[in-house]
DNA sequence: CGCTACATTGACAGCGTTCAAGGTAAGTGG
DNA sequence: CCACTTACCTTGAACGCTGTCAATGTAGCG
């Protein structure tokens, strides 16, 4: 019986997972989990650790068990865009290319699956479920990078926090609007909408002046007003 | 005879495309050509005219012949963010998602060939190359995203500016440092770099009183200091 | 010539950055 | 238990870039 990819409800990992999980395993068999079990294994990191090295061959693909990680681009002049965070459920390293331009840092203890990405496309080839699994995977993170790119583009600094702030609702295992946990620091927050930690801590301040949001404490988000968040989160 | 894809020095679109062009047929062989051909179709629009409407089913892969069009997403309220320009030898419609979420809108007249999604992706399953040379035109839209994003999220406007010229000198097919023939109006220059069409201008001035660019006409630009401009464009 | 669409320039306001100071929370060692 | 340290966050003031509004300039076209 494979061990990695036993049933969900029969895995010393069940109920940590909400949601998001498992897309990849969508449809597929047991037998099929099992022949996927061959090219995973569990891997583990500490807050700060990196997956691997910049520019990498892209060589593994990893579905977050527990943890949250950040995607980060850093150019040769030392600034930094933090591409997206990665949640439980999520994967990384779906891509075509064979290197990758981001590095993938751990922004707490992180589990991860780590897939041979060589053999997970292999095996894709003669799983149909799977093959179209990845494929979902894959759409969903490239519309997610559009939905990034339209808020950089187009909106001022409170309006991409309450971006953030719905992506971390539908996203989160767990979170809720009146439980949010901010597993990234203020810097992340800003190396990800694009400022500096200055304009988040002020523009946090004016959402809570409006009494949109509340801070119970540093890292605990309430949203008290969703509807009108999410209006101005809105792509 | 495939007339569709006849090898590129025997067609009459020969010497008309540059480069970029032709990646889809990288290695593969006459037989195969006439295989592709039977999925693909040539059409042509006008300046302004869309290629499908707002959500439609991504059904069709478009490779561009010839003309310059903008791939652009717009919100609920109005604004609009440029994800990218085409130019020929682009693909556009290479997506694992069922819909586009964005439209594709003419900059010039233009001449497609138009394939269907399903029947390419059928085909390239039995052809090895065929189906890697459409991930590797895959990775390079991913990679030319990624480095939009990392633009909007970190440049100032005249870096942005920059960015986009030494996009144009790579991707457009004849364009040479003292002759860039911009297709795109200043307001699409605008809305590609996530800023108003008065610091384009202004941004444009700026580059011209340093002697980097110049203007011989209003859509003709030249790179005097192609260093420097490149180096400001660094991602 | 005059119309129209597009681009540039100017003045000004506002948002976000920068630089600097102050505050807060958690951990350490006396 | 309390000073001290450290890391992180918040706040303040000044500056500057970009947006906004308005006027002017320019090229193409009937």
């Amino acid at each position: 019986m494979s061990t990695v990819f036993m049933p969900m409800h029969m895995r010393p990992t069940a109920g940590r997972i909400a949601y998001n999980d498992s897309i990849l395993f969508n449809e597929m068999t047991p037998s099929e989990l099992d022949r996927l079990d061959t090219c995973a294994m569990e891997v583990k990191y500490d807050a700060g650790e990196y997956l691997f090295r910049q520019n990498a061959k892209s060589d593994n693909v990893f579905n977050v068990i527990s943890g949250t990680l950040a995607v980060e681009r850093i150019s040769s002049n030392g600034h930094k865009q933090i591409v997206c965070f990665l949640f439980p459920g999520d994967f990384f390293g779906i891509t075509d290319a064979d290197h990758y331009d981001v590095v993938v840092r751990c922004l707490t203890k992180t589990q991860l699956y780590k897939f041979s990405r060589k053999r997970l496309y292999s095996l894709a080839e003669v799983t149909p479920h799977l093959k179209s699994n990845i494929q979902q995977i894959s759409a969903r993170i490239f519309s997610r990078v559009m939905d990034q790119l339209f808020i950089l583009g187009q909106k001022k600094a409170h309006e991409r926090l309450c971006f953030l702030f719905v992506q971390l609702l539908e996203r989160m295992p767990g979170a809720r609007p009146d439980h949010i946990e901010l597993y990234m620091s203020r810097q992340d927050i800003a190396d990800y909408l694009g400022l500096t930690i200055e304009t988040i801590s002020r523009s946090l301040a004016k959402l809570k002046k409006e009494n949109l949001i509340a801070f119970p404490t540093l890292n605990h988000l309430q949203i008290l007003d969703l509807q009108r968040i999410s209006e101005m989160a809105e792509t």
